[in-house]
DNA sequence: GCCGATCTGCGTACAGTGGAAACTGATATC
DNA sequence: GATATCAGTTTCCACTGTACGCAGATCGGC
């Protein structure tokens, strides 16, 4: 498997950027296809492939998202996205990035770092949760759509006013990143099958009870005791406060 | 969907643990079949096809898993399996836990909670690294088969000497799950494509800036220009190492 | 204004998938 | 021993991702 191109999108043009190993899809997503060239021009966007991918899963779940589906939405067969996507990952990729959006909260102002960040986070989160499905897909590449990176970018104007060297930004960013992700995806997990606006966490706790035995697991059972006693708010947001705040001054400690 | 029981396992053994909501998987992973009832004994036990389902996805990857395929290494056909799983995810869900194996490093001792946890967080990475899959897999319920339960209890134990409140141990725990989780997906995803050996770090950071406006994505440029600069040491390693320093900071401000 | 190269999207085809339904035979309780 | 119950098989189906080849659109170069 090479990631470098093979059959999709304008081989020669920029031989250069190709050998570096800039996937097609990618390339296309950013620049869109500027092809002067023999044949037919595309007729879709990149974007508007990814937002039917979108739409279907919004509806039905991941796995409504099908080549035959996604073509169809688009006046297309199947076969005819093989010509944006060498595969189904790609596609996939692509409607993570259209699922997440540009980082359209408001901006910072004068706020603090910590402000900044812990608003990225926050509006970061909320994305995912409008489109859940998103957590159950692994990208085949690391991060490299425009909306991703605008998303990048602005995480790193919030740690603008921080002292740390590039790299430790980009790393700090990551840390509240997968936070997010993990926790959403811990919390979306445990609402499901549950009643809506029931508390799920208790459930959770007393299940883990019944099944552990308390002198196996001494720490585990006091912990799932202490949650099972039902806190009066809720919990996922509390504890999404909690893991933030650490992370957040655990940057601190490094600048 | 409902997550009860339905045709799996044991229906009216143990009612009240069923109503519940244990699903029936993970009771049998947990106690077994402990049954005394009429019909034909269970030829397997879970821990088995877990394992087969875990060789084929190091063999040949998680494309490789199929319902035929495990079947087929125990001596079964793909509907024999449906009666110890209700679908294919429950059987992933399995393969994590078995993936993931038990805790078996070495014991704390005397060391400090940051030397407990830092244990823990490296003593996962390679649980992770050995069995990448794993991070291609969204599990369908919440964490509650044995070894996960196992590496959270032990967990826990590392954060004992800290007068954190319980709930708040399992929210620094999860905060550290998430981050190896994440930190080393990033990792084996860069690495893909790549010469064995080499270092991914700059050529990702160079396929960035060819992608981006440094007008645009003013930071952005900036930390990729730093970090395509090509650190002399492994990357990978020392972001891992920074991000887990911050999160322990993090933790010890809580304290 | 034409030619040949080159691309797009379509139709067809295929091996393989997860899972439903009905079945066979073994096994426990009564 | 009778009988209800369960384990595993067989057969089947709708559907999946995608390889291959084709018809027609569209360009640069002459």
């Amino acid at each position: 498997m090479d990631t470098a191109s093979s059959t999709v999108g304008p081989a020669g043009q920029q031989d250069e950027a190709n050998i570096i190993g800039i996937p097609d899809y990618v390339r296309l997503a950013w620049h869109g296809d500027d092809g002067r060239r023999p044949g037919p021009r595309r007729s879709l966007q990149m974007r508007a492939i990814a937002a039917a991918g979108v739409e279907l899963a919004d509806e039905g779940g991941l796995s409504r998202v099908s080549m035959r589906a996604v073509g169809a939405r688009l006046g297309m067969t199947s076969m005819g996205l093989y010509r944006y996507v060498q595969a189904k990952d790609e596609l996939l990729a692509l409607m993570i990035d259209e699922a997440i959006g540009p980082p359209d909260f408001p901006a910072y102002g004068q706020a603090s770092w910590r402000d900044r960040l812990s608003a990225w986070a926050y509006a970061a989160r909320s994305r995912l949760e409008a489109h859940p499905w998103v957590l159950g897909v692994s990208s085949p590449d690391p991060p490299a759509l425009p909306y991703q990176i605008q998303w990048t970018e602005r995480g790193l104007e919030a740690l603008q006013p921080t002292p740390l060297a590039e790299t430790e930004k980009l790393s700090a960013l990551l840390l509240v990143n997968v936070y997010v992700r993990g926790q959403t995806q811990l919390a979306t997990g445990l609402a499901r099958g549950v009643r809506p606006g029931d508390n799920p966490g208790p459930q959770y706790a007393r299940m883990l009870m019944r099944l552990t035995d308390s002198e196996r697991f001494p720490r585990l059972t006091a912990a799932m005791a202490q949650r099972a006693a039902g806190p009066p708010a809720d919990f996922a947001d509390e504890a999404f406060r909690f893991g933030l705040a650490t992370i957040l001054d655990g940057i601190a400690c490094q600048a």
